[in-house]
Parts: structure tokens; C-alpha cells; sequence
DNA sequence: TTTAATGCAAAAGATTTGCAACATG
DNA sequence: CATGTTGCAAATCTTTTGCATTAAA
């Protein structure tokens, strides 16, 4: 899936601009590596990233790639899917619930809603495929990484 | 965080019997190690299970927890956080929105919807720390995935 | 020209696999 | 007792790091 022209020159001027404030470099690297995420609407990962930028670039390495992909993250100029940077998580409660998640530290608490079990989608979603499952997740700072609980 | 001995016997109940019926030996291992995800509310990753046994089994070792892990997923017996066994996606789309994510193959799309955007979560949610992002997460079989597109 | 960024190679970390020894049903 | 399961060690795969070289501002 390829997101549209115009967008992609949109997030490519705002990823410039932050860059220029920032005082960090526009390499070579790094716009292509931006423009590779901006322009796909698949979401890759760091090696999927590496193998379209090699396509133009064929001397990029994939430490490169990886730096630069946690470099505009912090930026806010990209996000990570789900839990990022952490590894799989298992959970043995199979009754239907929702997760708070700090983006912290990783802490992840369950919470139940009989209103968010029965939340509903907008059509589009039933023609990506079979719908299976809905939850709801919460991001944010625990009481403890926000130091609440020092107050 | 602990979970309460009666689920967590319920629990532990639950899985012999699923385990007979598979005709899946409930080995020593095998018995201790659901028992910490199944007490336990933290969602813990591999290697936090595998400490967590070794203290009653010391000759446990990692790949056994591994195997017996994803086993017990396979069986429905435990569940995995987020986009299991996948390695971290990152996202140029900074609107918010939403995911809709294949459980077989990983394709992800986002979508949007206002009525999403201002969920009420329950009161519960606030306590766990400082809300920063609400976002909802639908899981599925995609089409290609379904072999509804041969149709 | 100055400083930050890259590529390389190696290290570190996480997860998986083959196989002989062992425990369960 | 037969077979599935374990532990070990090694392999594999992913991600990170140190450092000399190179390129951006």
C-alpha cells in the first residue's frame, strides 16, 4: 500500500524542517530511510527498510538503517506499532479485556468494560478481512515512572 | 501483581484438561511453568518465566520455557501482548488512528473514526498512571490470509 | 573546517534447533 | 516400555556498539 504523493512530499517537508530545528544533518541516508516510512503505508520493520533503501542507496548499512529509524522516533517523526523495543508478552487471562500500557517501563495492567467490548467499527475495517477480536489499548506513564507516587 | 488462588487453581485446572485431551504429557516442567504465567498479572516475557521457575526447578533451562511457551499459545491456553513474534514496525502516520492486524501473516491497516477517537474508558484506567493515547486495536484473519480473495 | 554521521566488523542479545538422555503415560 | 520431552550446546537471527573514515553545514 502506497500512501499518496501529496502526503508523502508533506511528511517529507515537516521531517526536513524538524531536522533543520533540531540542528541534525540531512544526509543522504536519512532522507531516503524517511522517505521509505513516509511513503509506505505497510509499516515495516528495520530490515524491510533496509532492503527498499538499498535499492537506491546500495551502500547503506542496516546499523545505519536502525539508528536512523530510532533517531526519528525520538523526533516524533515516526511511531512504533504496539509495545515496541520490548520483547513477547504472555498472559494466561483469556476472559475479554483491554491493557493500559506505560511507554515507559512496560508495565501493562488489564481493565474491563462491558462498553469498549461492544465498541463498533466503521465498515472499512470488515473489508481488510474477518474480524476476530477488538481491544483497546491505552498508552501512557505509570504511577511510578511519573513519580505519583512520591507525591 | 498476583493473581487470586482460586482463578489461578481454575486456571491450572483448565490446562490439565486441555492437556489431556491433547494427549500432551504434563510433564514437571511443563506444570510450573504455566502455573507463573498463570499466577502472574504482569505479563511476563520468556526470560522472566524462566527465572521465576528456575527457583523451584533450578535445572530448567531457557529453551524449554520457549518451547513450552509458544506450545501453550498454540493450545489457547495463554495469549500473547500485541503483534506477537513480530519484530518492531514502525509508522510515519502521526494522525490518530487505528490498526486492523492479520494474526497469521502480520499485514496491518490503519483506519480512522471519530467515534474511536473519544472512547469513555472507565475510571479504573486513571488510576494506573498519567493517559496519554487511546488506541484500538482489531484482530483478524486478513482476506488474502482467509483466501477470500480466490473467491 | 568542525562536528556529526556512516560503514564496517565485531559484540551482544534473543530465540531456535539437533540430538542423546530421561520421564511420563 | 514406547514415545514425547528435556537439557545441553551450538546455531541462527536480530539489534547494538566502537572506531576510523567520510560528508554535511
Amino acid at each position: 500500500m502506497k500512501i499518496r504523493k501529496k502526503e508523502v512530499e508533506h511528511r517529507m517537508q515537516h521531517f526536513e524542517q524538524v531536522c533543520r530545528d533540531e540542528g541534525i544533518k540531512l544526509t543522504h541516508q536519512r532522507i531516503e530511510i524517511f522517505r521509505e516510512v513516509a511513503q509506505s503505508g505497510d509499516h515495516p520493520d528495520a530490515d524491510q527498510v533496509f532492503r527498499l533503501v538499498r535499492e537506491r542507496i546500495p551502500t547503506v548499512s542496516l546499523d545505519t538503517v536502525y539508528r536512523t529509524l530510532w533517531l526519528l522516533n525520538d523526533l516524533g517523526l515516526i511511531a512504533t506499532l504496539g509495545a515496541s523495543r520490548e520483547r513477547t508478552r504472555f498472559d494466561a487471562n483469556l476472559d475479554i479485556h483491554h491493557h493500559f500500557v506505560c511507554r515507559q517501563c512496560g508495565l501493562t495492567r488489564d481493565f474491563y468494560s462491558n462498553d469498549l467490548d461492544n465498541i463498533a467499527l466503521p465498515e472499512t475495517v470488515g473489508t481488510f478481512g474477518e474480524i476476530e477480536a477488538t481491544h483497546v489499548e491505552v498508552r501512557g506513564i505509570c504511577r511510578e515512572c511519573a513519580g505519583m507516587e512520591k507525591r
